[in-house]
DNA sequence: TATTGTTATACTCTATAACTATA
DNA sequence: TATAGTTATAGAGTATAACAATA
């Protein structure tokens, strides 16, 4: 880059080819600008496919935790999805008031809450896992198979990591 | 699963072991939940380092497309990066206001208008293109190089395609 | 009629500070 | 003093509708 003035040398691209593709630069090698457009693109195809249900990616990975980990303390839930435990407690309210979910007692500690599916909230995670399923093979078609995803999830997780200072 | 009562048979994983490790379910297999995870830690780290600059990963997306297509109409500049046009009118007026980049009436269309660096601009760029080198170095390293960084590039652009009904 | 840029607006997500009731 | 849950609030990011000027 030798060139100093700022306009003189290059006014449009739009003169040239009025259709040309925009140039990235950087963004192109860019790991951040990559992760951030693949994800927008699957989270697209997600929200399509749970719009009926009016279920959101943060909803869905709560049920699925609560699922697994039935009784599990919501300070442990949050923390486990990476939500700040004051944005958890609306999160959380909209599913109970759905009747997906509850809150009860602990018996042990006086200001712990448990976090349970109810019976409504397990057969909707039914219904959604069937879901789930359609929208994932259709991304694991588009990487290129089984192995493929195999292989990308393991790069993924290594970009995951430490991070210490974690919700 | 033949239980059925939904609360009888599993009360709190917490009580037989305390710091128990949080099943994740189908999230751990889920290419969009990986995604998602990772994508954050990335942009975490892309904030710590531009948090002086006091700039943006818009923002500097922005900045790199007008630097190598100076004079690109602004509807490409935000189809480009998936900004809506109503959306890229507010981004774009903070880095105008800060004498980064702006904006120019263009001869033959009189409703648009091209979109340029400022020297300013430019020289921000400089510094930033040295900044963003660490960032990304730091995730090629925990992904395990040039040669994994290529192989997980390939695999992120499949993800991202058609989608036909973009910005 | 279609396009370019714009305003207004609303909703979600995320972040910080501070409070309560317990421990 | 620390922890669990909560409230209030502010800031980004993203979405739709509608408008003026121009093509």
């Amino acid at each position: 880059m030798i060139v100093m003035d700022e306009t003189l040398n290059n006014t449009a691209d739009e003169i040239g080819d009025p259709d040309a593709a925009v140039d990235l630069g950087l963004l192109t090698n860019l790991l951040g600008y990559a992760l951030r457009r693949a994800q927008v693109a699957v989270f697209a195809d997600f929200h399509r496919r749970f719009a009926a249900e009016d279920i959101r990616p943060a909803q869905f990975s709560v049920l699925q935790v609560l699922r697994h980990n039935p009784g599990l303390r919501q300070a442990k839930v949050s923390a486990a999805l990476g939500v700040k435990r004051t944005n958890f407690v609306p999160l959380f309210d909209v599913l109970e008031t759905r009747g997906l979910a509850e809150r009860r007692k602990v018996p042990g500690d006086r200001r712990a809450s448990a976090l349970f599916l109810t019976s409504a909230g397990e057969a909707l995670l039914d219904r959604l896992d069937a879901t789930i399923a359609g929208h994932e093979g259709r991304f694991v078609a588009r990487v290129g198979g089984q192995e493929a995803k195999a292989q990308l999830l393991g790069l993924l997780r290594r970009l995951i990591e430490p991070d210490a200072d974690d919700t």
